[in-house]
DNA sequence: GTTGTTTTTTAGGCGCCCCTAAAACAATAT
DNA sequence: ATATTGTTTTAGGGGCGCCTAAAAAACAAC
């Protein structure tokens, strides 16, 4: 059996290789928030039991197991934010640490029961896609913010950051998945973004700007 | 700071305290299901912090601030429970289990969202009473069903027991709090009663019966 | 290619919470 | 009053998951 511990270090494993090709100790411990020898001790346990792969040195990747529980872990998390956030109301910039707690308690029965009650969504309330009870995750093709086009239209498909500072501001701005923007100007050199939204009009910094992902508009994801 | 394990210890005591006068170390452990001599170490670490007054052999007490944590321990588990049974139709001899592992993870904020999603409930499924955020709680004075005489209506008031077994098969006869019950026969020396209710008879066994409590009819307890 | 810097690993340790086995105590029966 | 029985406590131990400090490896710069 998992220690709600292991889950965590599959769940994060997995997140970083969303991102980067390689899961380094330092990365899954600054992600954690924790020492990098605790990474490295933890780490060749999960290798002992064929979770991950792990050369020293070398970072990790998840094996087909470990990919397995990751995405059944990342599955409670993504649908636990959901139901927070449309059943009980609470702020996106909020639901991150609550799913955090609950997601290793979640029973399977209870999963299911949420899901059904959302009507299988497929993403979570950051864009981000939910896998499916197989393990089947749905990824839709997206690209930053920042490199549309001066004078394009596009809507806005993922805001993936855990950081609930940003999630608040962007929330202020209305820029949640699903929001239509336009780029009205962009400054040189990482500058900031001007935007029109909702009918009003603010800028960007580029460090905002950034995980911002969108799609062009009407390209299937609701 | 408290651990899970903690506020789990200072319910259990909480819950023996309710029924027995004392509670004992071998209660503690059985309840929880672990040995005896682990309950004496964390006993003591809990007298240390205040919690609750222990003398060797004798048991222990709760203080005023163990009962306040250990409140707040029952309101979460119980608003869970209750929440789980309306809001996602989690069958009522399984709240028991999940909520057990949800208590200590719920945050105040969700708390307070739950309880307003219930509308602030002052009964769990079970019908025993959920203390209020303040640390208030409704008793009600129900007998056991096993002291009604013949030919008596009275309704279900709680059915305070975490076994699942019996929940599910009180729940197959629909006797459920809030039930009304007429008692048909009494067989002598502890044996089953003959009961009606929602139109069939049926009887009840000792073991089962001792577990139900009511009320009679009409006597406030929804 | 040697030096300095950063990353990773090893070594040793600590708190938590559980265990078993044996000793101490309490309650009860004789 | 003593012996028996059952309960509780002490003593010692183990796994888990984290830590710090120091050693080792990898990486980068000159």
């Amino acid at each position: 059996m998992l220690s709600h511990a292991m889950e965590n270090y599959l769940k994060v494993i997995y997140e970083i290789l969303e991102q980067e090709d390689r899961a380094t100790t330092s990365l899954i411990a600054g992600s954690m928030g924790i020492a990098a020898a605790s990474v490295t001790a933890m780490v060749k346990k999960l290798a002992g039991m064929r979770l991950i792969r792990y050369a020293p040195y070398q970072g990790v990747q998840l094996t087909p197991a470990g990919e397995k529980t990751a995405l059944e872990v990342v599955r409670h998390h993504r649908l636990l934010e959901t139901y927070l956030s449309e059943a009980l109301g609470v702020p996106w910039d909020r639901v991150h640490e609550e799913a955090d707690r609950l997601e290793h308690v979640l029973s399977e029965d209870l999963e299911d029961r949420i899901a059904a009650a959302l009507g299988d969504p497929n993403v979570d309330p950051h864009g981000s896609p939910i896998p499916s009870r197989d393990g089947i995750i749905r990824r839709t093709s997206t690209r930053r913010v920042t490199s549309v086009g001066v004078g394009e239209t596009v809507t806005v498909a993922e805001v993936a950051d855990r950081d609930s500072r940003l999630l608040q501001f962007l929330g202020d701005l209305r820029l949640f998945p699903g929001t239509t923007v336009e780029v009205l100007a962009v400054d040189p050199y990482q500058g900031p973004l001007l935007l029109r939204a909702g009918g009003r009009e603010f800028t960007l910094g580029a460090a905002a700007a950034e995980k911002i992902r969108v799609v062009s508009p009407s390209s299937g994801k609701e």
